[in-house]
RNA sequence: GGGGGCGUAGUUCAGUUGGUUAGAACGCCGGCCUGUCACGCCGGAGGUCGCGGGUUCGAGUCCCGUCGCUCCCGCCA
């Protein structure tokens, strides 16, 4: 599959393959013993013992050993004697087996090293802002400093998995039929959903372009144009706050199909999200993804993204204390809302420090308050709230959560979005401070069924729930003119241990059902052209029935890397408070530039960073 | 916009109830060393303790403010 390449008049073999006799995926001829070779790479560290001295050189392979004798090559051991680490250099010599007691055991190029008799600096390195070797350097350091921490081992084998990720899926999807179809970045705003980076219009006083939130509109007009089946490795940009899973920027596989069914699109993601496991973490799974109702899991685990390796689930009291007393609960289903609870095992052990930071944080996501149970040893409840409860309540609330003697019972009543909301925020917390062991590493499941329309607390209206353009299911489309908040739409979420990985669904292709939606989230049909008459014109069209799906690719990387943070799966990535330490962006810029797009600032200018 | 954690040498960190000249490791500079592989040994340089103010005889340490990094909430169709 790979092709070798002949020497360069850098060098004729990595430095990382020297001496090995099999290597899958080398880019040159394998060297062996005796062989004079030309090896270049980066000083990883050298040994100087006053006449020979031992460099090791690094190149994105590994580390192969050089030795410089005096006495063999006393022009090479003078340039060597000023070698530093992260110099570029460049040996000539010939390849050595090294004596078995000398063998290094913690090198693959351990049984052998290069007895060097030319040695050339390519280009020297100032002392270095931190040791490529520290694994414990500070964020920002890190990125003013990228192209020195990219040449470490862990973050160029995280770039050579991200590109042969995005392989996997380009050959899965080429065998397929799609097209890669590149969409417009300079595009049209359209504010309906995250907050949009604008870029001035310099013919257009006053106009301005806008960087798109995802190609959506684009890949549904692909569709119409005829081109069926599409998909294109697509840069998102959203103005948003930033967090360990978000930047500004983003990458996801775009994907869009004509005349198809959600089964369809489902099946093709599902076989290539195997095929990505199978390809990069040789892990192959047996069972067909999970497929769980979105009010399913909103109501069993408190999330449209449950993590699935555990089968800790929340349980409904809602029914079964209709008639408490327990003034909180009482409250919450007076007033519509749930009654609902969540058995921690292991949870006697917490202490009442605990507890109270276990309230804190449900405090966070909007809890007034959380109450706590223990299950003694003889199945008492201790709790500063038992005394509220009927006997029969303290049975129901044992058996209903399946708690048992040890375990900790957190119970939560509010309205069911805030009962969901804390308890799946908790049962995550729980999972990570009971350190729970999974019976799986990885468990996909696909969250369907998802309402077209939610609640706008703020707003007191109807908001999308997904984005405006996917098609309601047959059953409930016709509820769109009497009860749209029932209305269901085929809409789907691929999720993975607690992670959404992908989000797709059926379009709207119907002219007259996308003017409804629109309707109902407030727009005038007049509105609503002047927003999205581009994309309304072509539903006009011949439109034919389509659907697709969005997978994210940097999520997607960062999962199969283990790593806790998107930034350590992209190269240039920022810092939370969106500045660039590297190229120092955003900045100002100058008043010509600014002229020219006919603008003016109002604020006075700051320095972007002290 | 809000909450938590952090900020001391180039890097990673220590620094007691406020008390002499702020330390260590790695890195850096100089010297010695022919089999090391995180080479070793000897010597040296390197600090506005994020910044500003306050309390105090005295502040890295206590108080107030501010800035930055990070994780989270809000936000992210």
């Amino acid at each position: 599959m790979t092709q070798t390449h002949d020497a360069t008049k850098y060098r004729t073999h990595e430095c990382g393959h020297v001496g090995l006799s099999d290597v899958p995926n080398a880019l040159y001829r394998l060297a062996r013993i005796d062989d004079e070779v030309r090896v270049t790479g980066w000083v990883n560290s050298v040994r100087d013992h006053g006449d020979l001295i031992f460099v090791d050189l690094r190149d994105r392979t590994g580390i192969v050993q050089l030795v410089i004798d005096p006495s063999d090559a006393p022009a090479a051991h003078k340039v060597a004697e000023a070698l530093r680490n992260e110099f570029c250099v460049m040996a000539r010599g010939k390849v050595l087996a090294r004596a078995t007691e000398l063998i290094n055991p913690n090198l693959a190029t351990g049984a052998v090293e290069v007895r060097v008799d030319e040695l050339e600096v390519l280009s020297t390195c100032e002392v270095l802002p931190f040791q490529l070797d520290d694994d414990n350097v500070n964020e920002e350091a890190r990125l003013k400093w990228r192209f020195l921490d990219l040449r470490r081992e862990r973050m160029f084998g995280n770039l050579q998995l991200r590109s042969h990720i995005t392989q996997v899926m380009r050959r899965y999807l080429d065998a397929r039929g799609f097209l890669d179809v590149e969409t417009p970045i300079l595009t049209k705003s359209t504010p309906e959903g995250a907050r949009d980076f604008l870029v001035p219009s310099r013919r257009g006083p006053g106009q301005f372009f806008a960087l798109p939130q995802s190609p959506q509109l684009f890949k549904q007009m692909l569709m119409v144009a005829g081109i069926e089946r599409y998909y294109q490795i697509a840069r998102c940009f959203r103005d948003e706050d930033l967090r360990a899973d978000r930047q500004l920027e983003f990458t996801q596989l775009d994907v869009e199909m004509s005349f198809v069914e959600q089964e369809d699109v489902l099946h093709l993601m599902e076989g290539l999200m195997r095929e990505v496991w199978k390809e990069v973490a040789g892990v192959e799974f047996d069972e067909p993804f999970v497929r769980l109702p979105f009010r399913e899991s909103m109501l069993r685990f408190g999330s449209d993204k449950p993590d699935l390796r555990f089968d800790l689930e929340i349980a409904d009291l809602t029914q079964a204390w209709a008639g408490t007393e327990f003034g909180v609960a009482r409250g919450a289903i007076d007033s519509g809302g749930a009654v609902r609870v969540l058995a921690a095992p292991g949870g006697g052990r917490f202490s009442r420090k605990d507890m109270d930071e276990h309230t804190e944080f449900a405090k966070q996501f909007g809890a007034k308050g959380l109450a706590w149970f223990i299950v003694e040893e003889d199945g008492a409840l201790r709790s500063p709230v038992t005394k509220f409860l009927t006997e029969d309540e303290q049975t129901q609330l044992k058996g209903l959560s399946g708690a048992k003697p040890g375990d900790a019972i957190f119970m939560m009543a509010d309205t069911d979005h805030v009962v969901s909301r804390v308890l799946g925020a908790l049962r995550t917390r729980l999972i990570e401070e009971l350190e729970l062991v999974p019976e799986r590493e990885w468990v996909f499941a696909w969250i369907v069924d998802a309402p077209l329309f939610e609640h706008d607390e703020d707003r007191n209206r109807l908001t999308f729930a997904h984005h405006p353009f996917c098609q309601p299911t047959p059953e409930t489309l016709a509820l769109l003119d009497t009860d749209p908040a029932a209305v269901v739409a085929q809409a789907y979420d691929l999720t993975l241990n607690g992670w959404e990985l992908a989000s797709g669904s059926i379009r709207v292709h119907d002219y007259t059902v996308q003017q409804k939606i629109f309707n109902v989230l407030g727009m005038s049909e007049a509105e609503a052209e002047e927003k999205f008459s581009f994309f309304l014109r072509a539903l006009k069209m011949g439109a034919p029935p389509h659907g697709g799906i969005a997978p994210g690719l940097d999520r997607i990387v960062m999962l199969l890397a283990r790593e806790q943070n998107i930034r350590e799966v992209i190269a240039f990535p920022r810092q939370q408070s969106t500045f660039d330490p590297l190229t120092e962006s955003p900045s100002l810029v100058d008043q010509e530039q600014l002229d020219e797009l006919h603008l003016r600032t109002v604020q006075p200018p700051v320095t972007a960073k002290a």
